[in-house]
RNA sequence: GGUCUGUUGGUGAAGCGGUUAACACAUUGCCCUCUCAAGGCAACAUUCAUGGGUUCAAAUCCCAUACAGAUCACCA
């Protein structure tokens, strides 16, 4: 029995063969140097930080190239499939502006490279199981899965190397007559790729970030079709889809990197050239004094749903990520602060080889500084619409207020060393609150600081508030009337004069004013003084005043 | 155990045979100042995992050791 007869016996309905397809998927027409970059997660669980980082990675090589950036649903594993997952995929995509330039998702493709999604590409990949089987370079095997586990544990007991190869590939050598009888005895089956390396030889890859790579070749059967839905394993489907889809560059985890040999022998056996590879080092985190991978349970910002929750502007997440990425990110972006990220060059090459802690302090950092350059609008803008997905309270609150709001964020903010008080949407209201009159209803905590005695506060509040507060002064001459009163009520106006002599005052501006801040906000950390009153406005701080005398 | 990869301050890192070992974040201190936030100025690795070697000269090249990570599934 010829191999041929073998796999038409596994594959009758399988009429097409490899060349067909590579005629349905031609070369892309793009010029020389332009990259063909892929996204292909696969739906077994929400997509995190990784993930992210390789798909701002691959948008940005195809965007800075002119090339393509399409996205691939990897969903061979259909056991372990996350519901929810993909479509987070995509809502995450989008979130930041990394939409891919070809995807298939809710029944609409885009794209000519299609389908999109490995569990509709059935055909193909059988065409080309079909093929390998054909000229003896796959073969059916039916070791059972006790089988397996035997070898398995023989190996390492006696210190061999694990897998499928040389005597251990049992079905290998057994005759086509054997394996079709198998075959229509209904027993289950794999199909196996049939290696012709040698472990004892070395090949050299070129890996874009590590560089020159010497490895032993790959000398195992490793499987290529699984038996119980007859999908593709992903090292087989990597093979053909990148192929036929014509990626120039494979961004993916180093933890892949041990399977370069393996793909190497995929593509030499149907004679394809291999892409180029960027294996991305883990992003680790540290926990306690040990450093580990990042991981899903135990880190809650190792998810994306982390970042949208708690509103960090998707532009300062980017940044973050590209900083990562590659360290020079930093620099190019302080000399151009409005640049789109994906006219950085990045440089496989400059990837830390090893493994990067995610800092949040310096997403922290980065998320600041994006949020102090918006103007008030359009912070206001992005706030609102955080609020309304992840906090209702807060919405109703901003909404209704929402020229106040907008006065409050614009405090400082249009200058050249605007405030940098938020890193993120969430944090917006805990320091904000004391604008909104329905807040006041609540148990309150006033921080003050030095001068805490109720009747002297009274005494200054009320002074102020009916004598010389004026809302059509100036910043300037309302700060001079604020010195004067000072002075009158035996506090230095001076800080300078102060310092000098403590003793002799009650105390400086700074505490006269920490005062007035207090009662207004019930917190000595707050914007200009001079802003809020003007927001607040007499009648509103009269009653603040009120609130204070019964509740401190 | 086999096979790869890596190891520069609290963190991310630059460095590619001769540098006072950049820069950024964090931390600390001072200045400015109505508080805060900013901003300005300082401080923070006598040493680049350890031990050998090559060299006039090593964080940089070579070797060994240690440690860490990845991988060795019909999971991706």
């Amino acid at each position: 029995m010829t191999n041929k007869e073998l796999a038409d016996l596994i594959f009758p309905n399988i009429t097409k063969t490899p060349e067909d397809y590579e005629l349905m998927y031609p070369e892309r027409n793009l010029k020389e140097g332009t990259k063909v970059v892929r996204f292909a997660p696969s739906p077994t669980g929400f997509m995190h930080i990784g993930n992210m980082m390789s798909a701002t990675i691959n948008y940005c090589l195809a965007k800075s190239s002119g090339g393509v950036f399409f996205l691939r649903n990897e969903d061979t594993d259909q056991a372990r499939t996350v519901e929810g997952a993909v479509e987070f995929i995509h809502h995450t995509l989008n979130h930041y502006g990394l939409t891919p330039d070809e995807y298939e998702f809710n029944g609409k493709t885009v794209g000519n490279y299609g389908p999109y999604i490995q569990s509709e590409r059935i055909e193909i990949y059988h065409t080309f199981i079909k093929y390998l089987i054909s000229i003896g370079k796959a073969y059916p095997c039916f070791l059972t899965s006790d089988e397996l586990n035997e070898i398995r544990e023989y190996q390492s007991k006696s210190k061999k190397r694990i897998g499928i190869y040389g005597r251990y590939a049992k079905f290998r050598d057994v005759s086509n007559e054997e394996k079709a009888r198998r075959i229509k005895n209904g027993e289950k089956f794999t199909i196996r790729f049939r290696s012709e390396g040698d472990f004892n030889r070395k090949f050299v890859f070129e890996d874009l970030t590590k560089g020159k790579i010497e490895m032993p070749e790959n000398d195992i059967d490793v499987p290529i079709m699984k038996s119980e839905n007859l999908l593709p394993t992903y090292h087989f489907a990597h093979v053909v889809d990148d192929h036929l889809m014509r990626t120039t560059h494979v961004v993916r985890g180093e933890e892949w990197m041990s399977s370069v040999p393996l793909h190497y022998d995929l593509f030499k056996a149907f004679g394809y050239k291999m892409p180029k590879y960027i294996h991305t080092s883990l992003i680790l985190k540290k926990d306690g004094d040990t450093i580990r991978k990042i991981s899903k349970r135990k880190d809650p910002e190792a998810l994306m749903f982390f970042y949208e929750e708690k509103g960090y502007p998707a532009l300062a997440v980017i940044d973050s990520v590209m900083t990562i990425a590659n360290s020079n990110f930093e620099e190019w972006r302080t000399n151009n602060p409005d640049k789109p990220f994906y006219e950085f060059p990045f440089s496989p090459k400059k990837m830390s080889s090893s493994g990067a802690l995610f800092d949040l302090d310096k997403l922290d950092n980065i998320s600041k500084n994006y949020i102090s350059k918006m103007s008030a609008e359009e912070l206001y803008e992005q706030y609102l619409s955080w609020a309304k997905k992840y906090d209702e309270h807060v919405y109703e609150r901003i909404s209704k207020y929402k020229e106040e709001t907008i006065f409050f964020l614009n405090i400082e903010r249009e200058s050249k060393k605007p405030r940098k008080d938020y890193e993120n949407y969430i944090s917006i209201f805990p320091k904000t609150w004391y604008i909104y009159d329905e807040e006041w209803d609540k148990k309150l905590t006033y921080d003050f600081v030095k001068i805490t005695d109720k009747e002297e506060i009274k005494k200054i509040m009320e002074e102020y508030l009916n004598h010389v507060y004026n809302e059509f002064d100036t910043e300037e001459i309302w700060f001079n009337k604020i010195k004067e009163l000072c002075e009158k009520m035996g506090y230095a106006s001076n800080m300078k004069v102060y310092k000098e002599n403590p003793s002799q005052y009650k105390g400086s501006v700074a505490d006269f004013t920490t005062v007035m801040r207090v009662v207004l906000t019930t917190s000595s950390m707050t914007p200009n003084l001079y802003d809020i009153m003007k927001l607040l406005g007499k009648e509103k701080m009269l009653k603040r005043l009120e609130i204070f005398i019964e509740k401190y």
